[in-house]
DNA sequence: CTTATTTGTTAGCAGCCGCTAACAAAACAA
DNA sequence: TTGTTTTGTTAGCGGCTGCTAACAAATAAG
């Protein structure tokens, strides 16, 4: 089972979530994201199923180890397109936007080149 | 009506086939993009009754103005991405996939700050 | 304890966009 | 002209992913 651009999106999202929050539930994922309770009922099974998260009888959504990688990597890539739209110029939030949906596009090979040049042309 | 990245693919593969062959039909699409016959041929339908191709008797398509500034649009947008990719150090295939992608998703602010770099920037 | 609110699930719809199977039409060859 | 090949269309499937309506379950309030 891969991750498609949805996915990721959840993922990532319940990885923020958990940075700020002590439990992260579905309703929480809802309303971050501005979905229907469905969606998310749905899409949390499908993750469950594949072995991404885990939810406990109280509703409260961790991820697993495979899971935790997933987000991580999408919400690095996150991170390093928005800095580095932004160091060309692009507002935050347009950065943030785009980086949010090149974020599931770009390959690895692409990604460190961009990261690598990051790291070796820091900010002044 | 909008376009979607299925939608501007296809704008795309007509500009380009349409820049080395004397007449693009359906089937020069389908094999362009690996696509199955009845795929295309919706597709058509949807693009002609967008009003951004037409077609002739003999099945030749042409882009009009809104098709070919479309088309033109993104594939520039194919290009700067490309090149940019590539002098961060990715190999031109890699950098090609990922700017397919890519190309349909990035705003214009962002498309235009990257440009704007290049052109500022030119290799030595 | 009973009621009201909150949270989650089930069922089913819709749009997008690939596909195959089957047929129709057009172009080409014999 | 007739038969074959090429090209295009129609019908319908299936996966993905949003949605609403309706219901169930759990939690909180009175």
């Amino acid at each position: 089972m891969s991750l498609l651009e949805s996915g990721e999106m959840y993922l990532e999202t319940i990885l923020v979530l958990s940075q700020k929050k002590n439990a992260v539930r579905s309703i929480d994922v809802a309303e971050e994201m501005s979905f229907s309770k469905p969606s998310v009922s749905r899409a949390m099974g499908i993750l469950k199923r594949g072995g991404y998260i885990e939810i406990d009888s109280l509703g409260h959504i961790t991820l697993t180890d495979t899971g935790r990688a997933a987000a991580e990597r999408i919400y690095e890539r996150h991170r390093i397109l928005s800095e580095i739209l932004m160091r060309l110029g692009v507002p935050e939030k347009t950065a943030t936007e785009d980086a949010c949906k090149m974020e599931h596009y770009i390959s690895d090979t692409s990604f460190s080149a961009i990261k690598e040049h990051l790291r070796t042309h820091p900010m002044k």
